[in-house]
DNA sequence: AATGGCTCCAACCGCGAATGG
DNA sequence: GCCATTCGCGGTTGGAGCCAT
């Protein structure tokens, strides 16, 4: 069946969005919580589609998202989640609290999987890249890859600071990695983060960076809460007053 | 200073899942 | 059960910024 476009075409913005557009969003949202977003651009008075809204809050505006590069610790716990659960993004971000699905990918993409291949460890199988049969087929450059396994010095190339600062990796690093990888079912940690009783347990703090929402024109008493709070009142704003009753669950 | 290549990440696209009539 | 609609996810891309030459 014909699938009708997520948005209607005309009229749509797309492309970066600007600090009026976020000032927007970020208004409604705190004035409505999350609402059925196909509805979210008409009632922000927003020219995108629901679902670039959606994405926007969710990638960059929320509030309880924290910033800059994972740390040492997220980082190995998204090599752990990654190797039980595969490109699950979203099932790993939910495990990350502050972190967003396409953050954890980007990183991923970007720095993780290098680092893994450098350790010789596949970034797919999170097996050592030795043990795997090379075929005639593979191309010269992933050849190459496995043939420069196990050198953790020197960049791959002139890399970003991200990625050189966890480049002088150890050889002690690369195996308690693979250590990891191999006993994450023993690490009652690891087993606890990866079981749904870690989901269902909302003791955990968000220890977001409280972004200062002063730039939107907002009042800092919702950064002044702790950072769940704001959206338990979201909802008991008064949503009958704009006929959103029924979105907001 | 110019420029060409590379990296990174915000945002888009398309698909499948979920939901409701 | 079928169909239409909406949502959410994962893959991909475009462009800004950085770096080496």
């Amino acid at each position: 069946m014909g699938r009708q476009p997520c948005c209607d075409k005309l009229g749509v913005k797309k492309g970066p969005w600007t600090a009026e557009e976020d000032k927007k969003l970020v208004n409604f949202m705190l004035t409505h919580g999350q609402c059925c977003w196909r509805a979210v651009p008409k009632l922000a008075g927003l020219r995108r589609c629901g679902k670039s809204c959606r994405l926007r809050w969710t990638n960059y505006l929320r509030p309880d998202l924290k910033r800059g590069l994972l740390n040492e610790a997220e980082e190995q716990l998204v090599i752990d989640l990654h190797a039980s659960l595969g490109n699950r993004w979203s099932k790993i971000a939910a495990r990350l609290p502050g972190r967003t699905d396409n953050e954890i990918k980007n990183h991923w993409n970007t720095h993780i999987k290098k680092k893994l291949i450098k350790m010789g460890i596949d970034p797919i199988t999170h097996e050592p890249l030795h043990k795997q049969v090379t075929t005639p087929q593979e191309t010269p450059s992933s050849a190459n890859d496995q043939q420069n396994v196990n050198i953790p010095e020197h960049g791959v190339s002139g890399n970003d600071n991200g990625s050189s600062a966890t480049e002088n990796s150890s050889s002690n690093e690369a195996q308690s990695l693979i250590e990891v990888n191999a006993n994450s079912d023993d690490d009652p940690l690891v087993s606890y983060i990866l079981s749904d009783t870690f989901l269902e347990d909302w003791s955990w703090n968000f220890p977001a960076v409280e972004d200062n929402y002063s730039d939107f024109g907002l009042s800092s008493t919702s950064s002044e809460d702790n950072s769940s709070a704001w959206f338990m009142d979201c909802k008991d704003f008064g949503v009958e007053d704009f006929e959103l009753g029924n979105c907001i669950n």
